[in-house]
DNA sequence: ATTTTACGCATTATCGAGAATTTTTAAAAG
DNA sequence: CTTTTAAAAATTCTCGATAATGCGTAAAAT
């Protein structure tokens, strides 16, 4: 993937031998994917030493791959005083939910639309790929999860995927990693605060599916609305962002 | 202003000294400026020497920039090629009015509703600083162009202003530039292909800033498509779009 | 004549050191 | 005791040099 996602990689679906990674995109996916663990916490200083040791790069490579990260609002920078992880708060995932209500109901439509064989082909992929990760995931919840995101993630790209609106799918893209963090950090800690009865996420997929493979547009979106919404009251019931200044501040 | 335009600048209305601008930051603005007034082409490979030259910076500084601006998308990254600028084609500029319409409807929406008596002031105060230089600009049309950007970026960020998503800011700051970028090198390039019926900006300005502050949400979100629209019809009629190929590789 | 290989040049990517800035610590003044 | 001032330490920012990679040219092979 090329690190602006909104210009395609040239060699998406071609034969050339390697992607020839460079160092600061390995930097920029590591620091990103320890950011949506959670494992540098919102508000974390990003001191350069620390960094420098932990992903084993020279200062420059790693200020570049911070810069990346500043676009996509994953980390803030702080005029002359370094760099920090994006914190968290209630009232910004809010506003994710929303805006990306709006966004992704509207690249379903035009993707729903626009859609041929070939994306209902690679739809009917993606779910099938989640549906086998979320059935072995419900007997054995251990482990697996990070493969989880992936195929989850792969499922809502194929959705969308016919859309031709470049600037929906990079916006939304950003959006999408925003809330994945504000989810992946809420299961990593436990913070079973209230009953928040059982959601049953595979359920809110198939029926999503189901809608856009029946070329039901308005249902597809109404779905889609309920299962970003749900993402919300999910993390609300938990108690989720009255644990948000714990862990802040390292 | 803080890189991420995401963030708040924590200095918005104090008395501390001064920004301190940082390099990066300085040579980020730089850069950005000349790649919207089209003195960067689209297209255009941004060579390590010439920019370190043209900017009088370090290499390292000189990427650190190059890399911020790859998250507006006014810069692309080409794997372990170097940097271009990124290209403009009639078909991304369609998206970019496509999506800007609905984001910046959706946010006048919320401005109109949430708006205060200081929203209103402001506003006001930025439509008239607009309509003066539009007058100055009517009678004597050399000159003062850059100024104009600056108090029409001005105006249209007044009209939102008081719209609580800072997601749907940072989105249409984005898609902003965009425009810009397109507006601003049509205009400075003789393209005078066809008659492309005179065009009262102001008019169109003054309409959306009686509806906005008469509260009249629906007229002002439709006032404001037209406008938007009339941004792409232009470039059109002038046949701006067959010139583009001429602008690029260099 | 076309393709392949090898070489030298141009450009990019990476690093670590030094300069500039902020933060911390401690002493001095009120 | 609190505030101010000043030096020291820690951290960030910037630069130029070096390493790595890609590109163009020309010789060699098919």
């Amino acid at each position: 993937m090329s690190i602006n996602p909104y210009w395609p990689n040239p060699n998406a679906n071609s034969t050339t031998p390697a992607p020839a990674k460079t160092l600061v995109q390995a930097t920029y996916d590591a620091m990103r994917e320890d950011i949506l663990s959670g494992l540098l916490g919102p508000g974390t200083k990003l001191r350069a030493d620390k960094l420098k040791d932990r992903y084993d790069v020279g200062a420059s490579t790693l200020r570049e791959a911070l810069n990346l990260l500043v676009g996509e609002a994953l980390v803030a920078s702080e005029g002359q005083k370094g760099f920090r992880v994006t914190p968290m708060s209630e009232a910004d995932f809010q506003d994710i939910v929303r805006v990306r209500k709006q966004l992704e109901t509207q690249a379903l439509r035009e993707s729903i639309a626009h859609g041929d064989d070939d994306w209902e082909a690679g739809l009917v992929g993606a779910f099938h790929r989640l549906t086998k990760i979320e059935e072995r995931l419900q007997e054995d919840p251990s482990g697996l999860s990070g493969e989880w995101e992936v195929r989850n993630r792969g499922f809502h790209a194929a959705l969308i995927a016919a859309c031709p609106s470049r600037w929906l799918h990079y916006f939304i893209s950003i959006l999408f990693h925003q809330s994945e963090r504000y989810r992946r950090i809420s299961l990593s800690r436990s913070h079973t605060n209230g009953g928040s009865a059982k959601r049953d996420v595979h359920a809110e997929h198939e029926a999503i599916f189901n809608a856009a493979i029946d070329r039901n547009a308005d249902l597809a979106c109404e779905l889609t609305e309920q299962h970003i919404d749900r993402t919300l009251s999910f993390l609300t019931d938990k108690g989720f962002f009255q644990h948000l200044q714990d862990m802040e501040n390292r």
